[in-house]
DNA sequence: ATTAGCACTCACATCGATCGAGTGCTAACA
DNA sequence: TGTTAGCACTCGATCGATGTGAGTGCTAAT
């Protein structure tokens, strides 16, 4: 356990250092008024600290900075969300103009949450995995292609082309359309496939003249494929930060943004509510050089998506946990209203 | 008009700059076997040149660069394609895996040409503007919502999900839906707004019982929002370029590609065919200090999309252009088989 | 017309000196 | 015993001097 004054010197350390990204000296924290000490008493305390690792030195006679450590502690036991008013307006305001379509919506809200802090910021669209199937419709676009669309219990829409025998007829192809929503109305997306084969089958053999090719395109048009879409915001932004100084960083950094399902495992594992990864603490190489904050939004009972904020370590936690409270909050609100009250 | 001798050594100059990134000396081009002269007169050439504003000096005593016009007479008059069949077939193959989803398609290209060329891929959707509706579909996913389905004679889906007024019945949404199928089939997306008003406002009058309330909502759904989509390639491949070592390049770059309204205008007013805008050739401001190469494939008689490649001005134009040729074709062909045969 | 020779330019790398913010340690002090 | 003043020391950053090398333009000889 820290003492008063430990405590004190190490949120005073952080708070600046996050600030200004830049080692604080005992000198300078002698003279912030909150801390009426000597620069000699304050030396010696953060040598204490620093022994307990929650700071580290760059070199042998520079200032202090944080540890990943000490970032934890940071967030685990010193912060207090800080809400600043005139940012919570700008995320309801912002949020208030009536748009019913979920992408618009989530791309509105990465950029928003990006603008606001100067990191990048990620949405994960809901995983489906529950939803089940609502509609499916079959439109024959020209002689040879047609178009398969999925509708869920969800509203979410899939819709995949495919080619068609030019021997089946328009008339063929809406009996099977019938046979499909029949059978196939709210099955779970993740059990089409089985469904199709204990139940479709028999029936299509039956009454459809080219059942066998035809089943062989319908089931690869049912078999879902895990569609859980990303939403990036703000990738110039971060560019800000002094860390990406070096072409390097900022090439891992995008490297890693852009393979769409090392993003898409790294969220889908964090748990639910507020949450931050600070460096190594991330179980995937590429990022564990950064943060991860991830909060998540609530689609209807079953559906979840996530909204997470990459950054460097040294990262305005305390801003950034208020925000992204209030922007799940919003999220969810829209779609799921009052289920937080 | 150039001489033989200051086509040569131009050329010389621009491969070779196009290859190292460094400023080309006389003595440096004595040394070229294809190149029989002392360096002084190359120098006395490359002075010539210079006069010509088709080289440059980056200061005082420094070796020559292409100057932009350089570039521009470098891809006008000398170049020819330069097909390296290893990436041909690497593309062919690559194109091979019979694919049909059209955003699977287009994505993978993308990265594909990144990927062999090291520079960012933009590629932009097929414009939609002369395709007609096909067919609309109304789903009623809860007591308060739906989900409106266009499907377009070029298998384009597009759907948007809107309130419903809960004193609208389920048979009311499907009267609805008849008689839109049946009086929008058919009729060119820009259009609908108009036809809507002209045929199908009084027939809702007559059969629609919330006829008002409803009209409003099917109105905003079948407003058709260019919905020309992007999708974007290699975003960190271009770091390579030596080019983009100082953080504020990256961060201009980044923030154009960013700007998806400005990309879309850019690629939708480049004409068809291969073309190459180079520097200030460029319209926008913030494309000024990059070149783009454009390709165009096509999806069927109307619908053409483009292929965009962004890098630095000294940018690999021989390969640029064969690949992009070579890629360009592969998608037409996959589409719009048979087309330029 | 071409080339050898030469003086000159300029970016770039290296080196040393200096500066200053910071530390740890010790001894004096309340 | 906890706090502070003082001091020697460390190390990154900055600056100027200096040398090097690749390059140029010009002139005169071939």
């Amino acid at each position: 356990m820290l003492t008063e004054r430990q405590l004190l010197i190490l949120q005073t350390i952080i708070d600046n250092f996050i600030d200004t990204a830049h080692p604080i000296g005992s000198r300078a924290l002698s003279k912030d008024e909150s801390i009426q000490l000597s620069s000699a008493t304050i030396r010696n305390v953060m040598a204490d600290l620093e022994d307990m690792a929650l700071l580290e030195k760059t070199h042998s006679s520079s200032g202090r900075i944080p540890s990943e450590k000490g970032y934890r502690y940071y967030v685990d036991h010193i912060i207090t969300p800080k809400m600043k008013q005139k940012e919570l307006n700008i995320i309801k305001h912002v949020m208030q103009n009536k748009m019913v379509d979920f992408e618009q919506i989530v791309q509105l809200s990465a950029d928003l949450l990006s603008q606001l802090t100067n990191y990048t910021t990620v949405i994960l669209g809901p995983n489906d995995m529950d939803a089940t199937l609502k509609q499916v419709q079959l439109v024959k676009i020209s002689d040879t292609t047609a178009v398969a669309i999925l509708v869920t219990n969800t509203g979410h829409v899939e819709h995949k082309s495919f080619t068609v025998p030019s021997t089946i007829s328009m008339s063929e192809l809406e009996k099977l359309m019938n046979i499909l929503n029949d059978r196939l109305q709210n099955v779970p997306l993740v059990q089409l496939p089985y469904t199709l084969q204990s139940e479709v089958y028999a029936l299509m053999e039956k009454h459809i003249h080219n059942y066998e090719v035809m089943y062989d395109y319908i089931q690869s048009v049912l078999t879902y494929d895990d569609s859980t879409k990303i939403y990036v915001g703000g990738q110039s932004n971060i560019l800000m930060q002094p860390e990406f100084k070096d072409v390097e960083k900022i090439y891992d950094f995008y490297t890693m943004l852009e393979n769409e399902q090392l993003m898409i495992d790294l969220l889908s594992k964090q748990s639910e509510g507020i949450q931050a990864s600070i460096g190594n603490e991330n179980e995937h190489e590429a990022i564990k050089h950064f943060s991860l904050i991830t909060s998540s939004y609530k689609l209807n009972d079953n559906q979840t998506g996530k909204i997470a904020l990459i950054g460097p370590t040294r990262m305005e936690y305390r801003k950034v946990f208020s925000l992204m409270q209030a922007l799940s909050d919003e999220i969810s609100e829209i779609f799921y209203p009052h289920s937080n009250e």
